[in-house]
DNA sequence: ACTGTTTTTGAGCGATCACTCAAGTTATCA
DNA sequence: TGATAACTTGAGTGATCGCTCAAAAACAGT
């Protein structure tokens, strides 16, 4: 005997996630919020309990989108520095001028950059994704080790940060003015780099 | 027959440009800027005219003082490709934790992710600096090439944009809660990178 | 020391910040 | 349909935002 919300809280969490993505976690106002969800504050308060809370909410729907994304990539290959590969030129395609998404650079990285000296709580929340997406590359790259796609000498971890920090360096170049081309030479690039890797036949 | 100003500009701008590599623009407030130059709020207004005109000065004094950094680790050098590789390992030293400067990441790249989307005029300066060190790599990357240093077929351009994708990443990465030995490891891997683009002997 | 000019000061401006809560509204049950 | 419980509303909270300006202070030249 009670009324029903009249909001699906992931569609709110998603529109939160997107203003968030593209104004970052300052740059955007409670006011912007309210305006972007639909929703007064005491519904947004009452639901998310504070502008923290619900950000805190919108970067993880945003890191498992992004997980994903990145199942989906390599779901696609048979192996998995193809796939690897393949994730790099679909961000290179995402992260190209003219796209729909709120921002070319990732926002795990934007709020990383944001809060590091001014939100701890945040912070740590953005440095546990990068810490478990490494530890997801690594057990990737120990994997295709095993499978005899890579050098057998490798250092998967070490490899695995390289290549975040490829990735990372990959987006946020992104967000310059730069043109598609450039940002799909780029992805090439990298893509190339990881050739290196393989093992020799 | 007047009075002299208490306070050095360039002092002022050196700790302005500590506080907001620190903190970010958004950040970074008044009262905080007031404190950091010791100064009051007039006294700042009639010398920077707004917190956007501080920022914007402080911003190009940081991009001044990475062109002179830059330049430091190539004259230690008698090969380009060798100064840049040493570039990239003092990156990695001055970006690892527990160093002393204000923030491990780049000042620019966190005010081009950060103003992106909120704040136009401050977002295209920052695209600017970038363009600019992109243009100076190019350049140097060129010079290598007629030095025979770097195989003759290297599209320097897109060599350069690789590069500062790879600083960008380097300098981002190293804001994540890591050990100084991963990030020298990061660095040793970005300068071995380069030496597959050597001319072959 | 006096005068003239410049700089410094800091209380306080209106605007906006994140946030609250009492009152109003609405769906769900008996 | 009336009672009840949950949700929505939005004016308004104190705090802080970037910023102003009239008055006080401090120096340089006579």
């Amino acid at each position: 005997m009670a009324r029903n919300a009249r909001y699906d809280r992931q569609i709110a969490l998603d529109k939160a996630m997107n203003l968030f993505w593209e104004r970052g976690y300052a740059g955007a106002s409670m006011k912007q919020i309210e305006q972007a969800l639909d929703m007064r504050p005491g519904s947004i308060y009452a639901t998310f309990g504070s502008k923290d809370g619900l950000f805190s909410e919108a970067l993880a729907a945003y890191a498992q989108r992004s997980g994903l994304e990145l199942r989906e990539h390599l779901a696609g290959k048979p192996s998995v520095l193809d796939g690897l590969q393949e994730h790099l030129r679909c961000i290179a395609r995402q992260a190209s001028p003219g796209g729909e998404s709120p921002s070319r650079a990732c926002m795990v990285v934007k709020t990383l950059l944001e809060a590091s000296n001014t939100n701890p709580v945040i912070a740590n929340q953005a440095n546990s994704i990068l810490s478990a997406i490494e530890q997801a590359l690594t057990e990737l790259l120990e994997q295709a080790k095993l499978q005899g796609e890579l050098a057998p000498g490798t250092h998967c971890a070490r490899l695995a940060r390289l290549l975040q920090a490829q990735i990372i360096g990959l987006r946020s170049f992104a967000q310059r003015e730069i043109s598609s081309e450039q940002v799909a030479e780029l992805a090439e690039d990298m893509a190339a780099m990881l050739d290196h890797y393989r093992a020799r036949h």
